[in-house]
DNA sequence: CTGACTATGATTGTTTATGATTGTATTTAA
DNA sequence: TTAAATACAATCATAAACAATCATAGTCAG
């Protein structure tokens, strides 16, 4: 490939909005970091594209981001702190299931880890990483709930079932000590076991408001599960019940 | 051979959107560097190239590979206006198929029929339709392409296998009378083939810009779809040939 | 035939694209 | 706030591609 052919599909990705990082594209075309850098240059001397420590952005119109969830969401602060440390927990070559909801979902903004793949049952999460060169995004495929965007039924179920990776980053509406994780539909509560039969490590995303829920489906009992990500926030009496279960508690 | 003619397919090569190298044209002309560089000169002069280090690339973007959003840029009205056509022939109650693409795409606007039931691979459409009440959606699932936010793979392949349906609705980037379908990728090709094979009635959806062209993986060929819809400004000696087929062409 | 003209090939010094390296700046995590 | 990690600019080396030039071999008009 030619440098001229691939500046020009440097700003084909940049003007779809997305950003570009020097290290995904210097991947993407297996070429130094250099060149890719004076190829940054190049397209910003020339008025193209905006470099940024890292790599490059649109230089119009900011990116669609800042979804509805952020604005709406309560505990938006907590659930994006959350989302990035459970980001922190994913290392580099890891295969990954994350399950569909708000608080998982800001684990794609911090998302840093080379050469993951990701398995997810959610579409808004699935649209979003559909522009990271970086990252290999398999989509379970099911059907469609209209509230929380996941999918879910058999064919989300039996593509699940297909996979064996490292960690399990889940979602929940309810945490208790007595009734252990739930969740207020049972297809998604099915969903949501496969999720964990499938891995080593099971991550429960929680923010405060999910501690003594109780909901209808049960997803699991605490035993189950590896760790719990959580904002400061936590009630300290069931934090400890949590660890004295040997369950790690991050926050 | 004349410096003409060389000269002449010289362009043919690039308009097809590949890009050339001065080595592979002195191989295939059997000529050597200097000569291809004066060609390459000369065509560049006249505005119908663009030379780079090591050969010469379209001046317009790469067309092999185009983003998605671009795509939807160009034709747009016309998609549009397919997107319509495709719509009004679904029923109530259809259970469809619809392919992933910026044509297809289009039909989610004008959506009517009641109580149908969606099956795509399209990451954007399922995204758009997921807030629609009165549509069943059906992901596939499978492995997210970059450029075309499609779906692709087994996941895919075997979530499409599973169904039967009245109606596919598809795009492609090529439409000849000589190869049929066509479309870049074979990853995609395998795709839609599954979909062909799953449904009564295929409409292949194309604007005019599809005509009289070729790529590399074959979808089907003509005598297997139903309806080609198009815009106005279709070719008439094309299209008659199709009709002839027992194709219907709907604009 | 001769001489001008053209397309081509061969040669050579120059330019370009690229990768590697190194010290500096910036960002991130503790 | 500080230390570590990451990204950066600047620079150099090299191989490939290039422009410029000259030489050769056809071609055609006179």
């Amino acid at each position: 490939m030619f440098a001229e052919e691939r500046r020009m599909k440097i700003i084909e990705i940049i003007k779809k909005g997305e950003s570009v990082k020097v290290s995904g594209l210097t991947k993407r075309f297996n070429v130094s970091e250099s060149t890719i850098r004076r190829d940054l240059v190049e397209l910003e001397k020339s008025g193209k594209i905006l470099r940024t420590h890292g790599g490059a952005v649109s230089k119009s119109i900011n990116k669609l981001e800042d979804t509805f969830l952020e604005k709406q969401d309560k505990y938006a602060v907590e659930k994006d702190r959350i989302g990035r440390i459970a980001a922190s927990q994913i290392e580099d070559g890891d295969t990954i299931i994350i399950d569909s909801g708000t608080t998982t979902y800001y684990i794609s903004k911090y998302l840093k880890a080379k050469g993951i793949t990701i398995i997810t049952n959610s579409i808004v999460l699935t649209y979003e990483l559909a522009n990271r060169e970086d990252i290999e995004v398999i989509n379970t495929g099911g059907t469609v709930r209209i509230n929380t965007k996941a999918q879910v039924g058999p064919i989300t179920e039996r593509t699940i079932k297909q996979f064996r990776v490292n960690k399990t980053f889940l979602g929940a509406n309810g945490l208790s000590i007595k009734y252990g994780v739930t969740t207020p539909t049972l297809d998604e509560a099915v969903i949501k076991q496969a999720m964990i039969d499938a891995t080593s490590q099971v991550y429960l995303l929680v923010d405060e408001s999910k501690f003594s829920q109780v909901y209808s489906s049960v997803i699991c009992s605490l035993d189950e599960l590896d760790y719990i990500i959580t904002n400061n926030e936590r009630p300290e009496e069931e934090v400890e019940y949590y660890e004295k279960c040997g369950i790690k508690v991050l926050t």
